[in-house]
DNA sequence: TAGCATGGATTGTTCAACAAGAATAGATCT
DNA sequence: AGATCTATTCTTGTTGAACAATCCATGCTA
């Protein structure tokens, strides 16, 4: 494996793990000695992580962990809308995708049953991944996976707690249940309606947390 | 301007203008010398196109000029697809995103008209970017023009030359007319059946030029 | 208090060096 | 000749130190 690429993912680990904080700065020297690598090493990770929406660069003024507001938020619900609904619609029958769906959504019952939330949420992510893989579109899947990533970001700013996810496993199921059984249009329609109430709740926790 | 950023829209400037060529590989030496820059500063702007899709990089074998394939030319029109037509489906009447598209295509007519073909390629990207503007979401914007560039780079591969995109402007039109004057949903397939037709022009190029 | 110098810290960039992997050419063997 | 192994050479990967450019906080001045 490639250092630098490692190095790439080490750093998006913690991100998303939520060990380094939406909004925190990093600092090229702390951070150079705490991976032990060189700050040019480092430099070249954060542009890649830049250009993945999981960090700001502010020239001159270093990057920070990126931090989504309201408006990002919304903006990422579009997306997400437009990417997964016309995947979803426009989804062949019989798709190896649909066994992924399927898998997650069990996985998730389970989890939810013995109260692992933090399994939920990743089954949760594994779902709509699976969802987008239907498009057999790696571009589509790169775009969508960057997304996501920021999406965490959101919750983890928020502390948008793991078990509010728990009324989402039953709508998975019933997206699934419509795209196998009834009509692509149905299961968009379905899932259109799911992140419309998804984008609501995490306003919601915005607002609450009176960010703007 | 942050030194880095112009360097990344230099060499994006010469590799959609062709100078660097589908495929070639971009020595770290000569293309720092070249631009007067570290080999170290060369190397983060290389993880920028990288993330673009713009170039491939294979470690310890340096960087090249992303050549796509046919696989990858399927690969950008499916989102393509699943991009536009979901954009401008859901897109409000009234959006100052038309405005754009009619200034596009009534460019491309009166560069049509003078044999600027260079122009009309240009507008017609200027018309699809305005497409997905409808969509009000920057980050649609950003994936979508990543992938237009590659589809760039798809053109120069197999030289699909600017006059052959004379039978588009009509089509351009009459997506914007059907937009404004039909349904979305009309105005939506007859962009999925431009690009249909778009995409079958760009295959048949590489089966000509017999590429993969 | 508002505005302005100043010093300290951080980022931007370069350079030279070496390690590590890949590619090439040459030598050897069958 | 053709294939295979090997040594050399080239390129990339990474580092550390250095300096310039910019930002930021501090305290001074009016």
């Amino acid at each position: 494996m490639n250092h630098e690429s490692s190095l790439v993912n080490q750093l998006t680990d913690r991100l998303i793990a939520g060990e380094l904080r939406p909004g925190a700065r990093l600092s090229e020297a702390a951070l150079a000695k705490e991976f032990d690598v060189s700050r040019n090493t480092l430099r070249e990770a954060f542009r890649v992580l830049g250009e993945q929406g999981l960090v700001n660069h502010i020239p001159h003024r270093g990057v920070s962990v990126a931090s989504p507001n309201t408006s990002d938020v919304i903006d990422i619900y579009r997306v997400r809308r437009h990417i997964e609904c016309s995947v979803l619609e426009n989804a062949p029958k019989n798709h190896p995708g649909a066994e992924e769906m399927r898998r997650a959504v069990e996985g998730a019952h389970a989890a939810a049953a013995a109260d692992d939330w933090l399994r939920v949420g990743t089954l949760n992510m594994s779902f709509h991944n699976a969802v987008v893989s239907l498009s057999d579109s790696s571009r589509l899947m790169r775009s969508f996976g960057n997304v996501l990533a920021e999406l965490r970001l959101a919750f983890l700013k928020v502390e948008v707690l793991d078990f509010l996810h728990a009324p989402f496993v039953e709508r998975n199921q019933e997206v699934l249940d419509a795209y196998l059984n009834e009509s692509p249009r149905g299961a968009a329609a379905k899932l259109g309606a799911y992140l419309g109430d998804s984008e609501r709740q995490v306003l919601g926790a915005y607002a609450r947390a009176g960010q703007a």
